[in-house]
DNA sequence: CTGTTAGCGCTTTCAT
DNA sequence: ATGAAAGCGCTAACAG
């Protein structure tokens, strides 16, 4: 017992010395009859153990429950097992849904989340993460749009050796994280509405800074042109992505000479103050005019009439841009761009285009 | 220089030993001109410092911008800074405003947070919570509704000795936490209606099992007592907080004999259904009927009409939640139960009662 | 393939 | 009121 200051069997016995009850690698070890070192190595798949001892000492920290304790692998190691979700709080679903996938892939490989909350065009922000990345000592950054798109705070991290991983970026392809052919979606959704017959189809974009406005919009000059209808500048506002916005473009758009048959809002929350502005003028969705959002928030469900969107995996966008992450930080280079599948969500509030 | 491994100076020069550039509590002291103990005292504000010596060495933390690190605290000491949050997925507006409030209380006092996602019915939530007590060192707990209301979860925890704090819990005034008055609110809301000159009011209710039904369901008969109303049974329907029991709910009342001429739904989402319903018939909201709900979340905004709700303080509720939980923390019976003022929000939903 | 020996940066005894 | 020494539980070098 060189060195060692308790043994398994004293731990239990005198639990008021240091934490009490707690397991610890050395009863571990002493259980499988090995060295700590041996322990350590298999419970890091570290290479140079043989099958049976690590078997051995596998049965052992199945028996004995053990979990190391995870300020002292901090301490003792580089890694912090400690990673960051950065956000500037867009929609509470959007963000939530993000948030539980995130989590769970780092619960799945014992790894913590930190959230940092952030002000997207604050001229702080890349001191701020610094500071975070020092004093957390963190592993590696979850980055949710659009901070996704501060080249600054990019740059910054690419400095810094530390590993991200994006959701939704702007410059796709070029970063590990996950993304979503909303373009292609978009698409899709102008072939159903030039389906029903629609062929004065107008959008209420986001805000330019927004990779998804571009996206969305892209989509949509690519949706027309496939439909063989003519893009007509005049049918394209400029909304926010908020409510008000989409109230206030639909009213731009149904006092304009030719009003369109169908409006495609850039999100649904645009889309619900669509769907008020034209309700409010005794105007029928979709008898008069067809509405549609993007993302599939709840209220898409819950708004009368409910809402013809596109449906992105949030969850799961959230998952594999963590798993990315965690794939990036064990070996740089092994994570990559994963592009997950979207739904077109055909509801109510599309139908034929009207006279 | 006895056992000191690396001075100050030492460890900036060899960055390639050690975390690299890290100001340690070693660097401190030298700086302070006291011993690494006294810097431990004034960093966690323990008696027994000399205010010249404490003033000393706060200006050295200041100027070296020195931050303890977390996990060398956290293994050297008893406690882990590290909170949790458990919740059950209500709707991710509530959760995530709870969730914004609760970071922003534990960032200011410099604890952690970590988020545990759990399912309210599950058998196993006492043992998955006990071990994430223990694996984590947790040093308390927020707890959201409604695990707020689960007898064996909080037994469990009263038994391991570690603090939590409820946010709207059904039992009020025995823990600590944070409550408001749904009751009173429901009340006014109900004044509110009778001054309208409704005199046949409806509800839907939550799922029993919540406090907030109960409350809410209080405040509707006593709300309608005080406005000299009768209580009908037949007025009142079982829901489920969720849009689609709304729905139905409301069509139960307007298939009814005599139906309402306002519907009080137990929540937001359940009042969309409500106007949902009532708009699919051809009737007017609030032409025909009133509607209101509770919670005020974005969609009382984004509907049309837009809803008459009552609304709660949420960011406020986790913000103060976490900090009487971190008040007892620091010292068991200093935390205590408050009670967060509710706003009647009146919007469009709710009119004159017709004929 | 396995074990030994030092620490990681801080808090805690216990002296002084 | 202050300080010296001894770990907290683990990983990291370096031996064997």
């Amino acid at each position: 017992m060189t060195g060692k200051k308790r043994t398994a069997v004293e731990a239990k016995q005198a639990p008021g010395s240091g934490r009490p009850g707690r397991v610890r690698i050395e009863d571990v070890a002493a259980s499988a009859g090995v060295s700590i070192k041996t322990v350590s190595r298999v419970l890091n798949n570290e290479p140079n153990v043989s099958a049976r001892t690590r078997a051995q000492v596998e049965a052992a920290v199945e028996q004995l429950r053990y979990r190391p304790l995870p300020s002292a692998r901090v301490l003792a190691g580089r890694r912090s097992y400690l990673v960051a979700m950065l956000f500037d709080n867009p929609s509470s679903n959007y963000l939530m849904e993000i948030e539980l996938g995130v989590l769970d892939a780092c619960q799945a490989q014992h790894y913590n989340l930190m959230l940092a909350p952030l002000v997207y065009n604050a001229d702080d922000i890349v001191a701020k993460v610094e500071s975070l990345i020092m004093q957390s000592q963190l592993d590696g950054i979850v980055l949710t749009p659009p901070l996704t798109d501060d080249d600054a705070l990019l740059a910054r991290l690419v400095d810094l050796g530390v590993p991200y991983s994006s959701i939704s970026a702007r410059e796709q392809n070029r970063h590990v994280g996950v993304v979503v052919d909303e373009f292609g979606a978009v698409c899709a959704l102008m072939a159903h509405l030039a389906g029903l017959g629609h062929t004065r189809i107008a959008h209420i974009s986001g805000p330019a800074a927004h990779g998804a406005s571009t996206w969305r919009l892209a989509g949509y000059r690519e949706g027309l042109r496939r439909a063989g209808l003519r893009y007509d500048a005049k049918l394209v506002v400029n909304g926010e992505f908020s409510y008000e916005s989409g109230y206030a473009g639909a009213n731009q758009l149904l006092d304009s000479a030719q009003p369109p048959t169908a409006i495609f809002a850039g999100n649904d929350d645009m889309a619900a103050g669509v769907i008020c502005a034209i309700s409010e003028r005794g105007l029928s969705v979709p008898g008069d005019i067809s509405v549609s959002g993007f993302d599939d928030t709840p209220i898409a469900r819950q708004i009368y009439p409910s809402l013809t969107t596109i449906r992105q995996p949030t969850r799961e966008m959230g998952r594999v841009a963590a798993s990315e992450l965690l794939k990036e930080i064990r070996e740089m280079g092994s994570g990559g761009v994963v592009d997950l599948a979207y739904t077109l969500q055909v509801r109510r509030s599309t139908g034929p285009a009207s006279g």
